[in-house]
DNA sequence: CGTGTTTGACCGGCGC
DNA sequence: GCGCCGGTCAAACACG
């Protein structure tokens, strides 16, 4: 769909930009360079393969980088990841553990706890919960979760891109489950989950109400299986390593990051600006051309895209201790 | 027919 | 306790 219209993007001269103000309405955040040693633990932590060395002063860094970014490391928390993902619903605790155990689990308000399990058993099944009309049987209504139990969220983390798609190709394959208007902004926001079946990861698209020409991305939770396909760049062949090895731990591509981890829902911060420029590629949204989730797949053809993207990690957990002081507003 | 999107309704958390 | 709002569900629909 947003496919065709982004053959091109026209915003892609910007080397550095620097927005004033970044709208961000429910996940307000705050940012920091990623340069900072901690962020990249940060991402580690995610699972995610971020990698702050795209060195490029400007930067920018050229497409591959995923591919051939220290999958090493990766590795390690994806295997653990994916025996989460295989794991019955029940082992709770321990799948959470794999991807925050540094997490001292901040736990505020909802937010917090034991997520995974909980918030994937219990409402994971969209699929398979197709049961008769809407609402679900008396008994056991399948979006309740048992009483008690709180909605746990899984970590967050937050990509801002100046593009002018929406949906960002990343390699996997989204459902859109939803949409919603945000309050204070005029764009509306997008759900989506993985469309493996495993794999409980969602995404938030949603656009600044400030800078139309961002996008942000959050993602929640991580995948548990390998990328369908690689951006049409075709970059990624199956054998490169990258589908082959890689499991999905990677957040849209780009090099350099702004990471801005989420706060407790609904509040507020004042944002710090900055932005990075990175130019990458970026896929358009294409269905056809990969299929088994699991199968590493070699993308289509590709067309490149340059964007601006700046990657925040959102776990509410993580935010109170990376957020600089005087960054806080409230 | 399979897969994905749209959209209104519903649910639950949180602030007041 | 109430209302707002974010997030999710699922029927209906669209598309290849």
């Amino acid at each position: 769909m947003d496919d065709d219209k982004d053959n091109r993007d026209p915003v892609s001269k910007t080397e550095f930009t620097t927005q004033s103000t970044w709208p961000l309405d429910s996940d307000s955040a705050y940012f920091f360079s990623s340069h900072d040693v901690r962020d990249n633990t940060l991402l580690t932590e995610f699972g995610w393969n971020f990698h702050p060395d795209g060195s490029r002063p400007d930067g920018f860094s050229e497409l591959d980088p995923i591919g051939t970014r220290d999958m090493s490391d990766l590795t390690a928390t994806s295997s653990q990841l994916v025996a989460d993902c295989l794991r019955p619903a029940d082992s709770s605790s321990s799948s959470t553990a794999a991807f925050r155990s540094s997490d001292p689990a901040p736990v505020v308000g909802s937010a917090s706890t034991n997520p995974s399990v909980s918030s994937t058993s219990s409402e994971d099944p969209p699929e398979k919960s197709t049961g008769s009309g809407g609402k679900p049987p008396p008994e056991i209504p399948s979006k309740v979760k048992k009483k008690g139990q709180k909605r746990i969220r899984q970590p967050r983390f937050a990509f801002m891109t100046k593009s002018e798609v929406d949906h960002l190709e990343d390699g996997y394959r989204w459902r859109k489950y939803g949409q919603k208007a945000v309050k204070n902004s005029p764009f509306p926001r997008s759900y989506y989950r993985c469309t493996n079946s495993k794999c409980t990861v969602k995404k938030r698209v949603e656009r600044s109400s400030e800078d139309p020409t961002i996008v942000i991305t959050t993602y929640e939770g991580q995948h548990c299986h390998h990328t369908v396909a690689f951006p049409r760049g075709g970059v990624i062949a199956p054998e490169s390593g990258f589908a082959g090895h890689q499991l999905a731990q990677l957040p849209p591509v780009s090099s350099h990051f702004m990471y801005y981890p989420a706060i407790q829902p609904r509040e507020r911060v004042s944002p710090v600006n900055f932005t990075r420029t990175t130019s990458h590629q970026l896929a358009s949204p294409r269905r056809d051309d990969d299929d088994d989730d699991d199968q590493a797949a070699g993308g289509g053809s590709s067309h490149s895209l340059d964007r601006q993207t700046t990657a925040v990690p959102t776990d509410e957990g993580l935010l109170g201790d990376i957020v600089p002081p005087g960054m806080r507003n409230r």
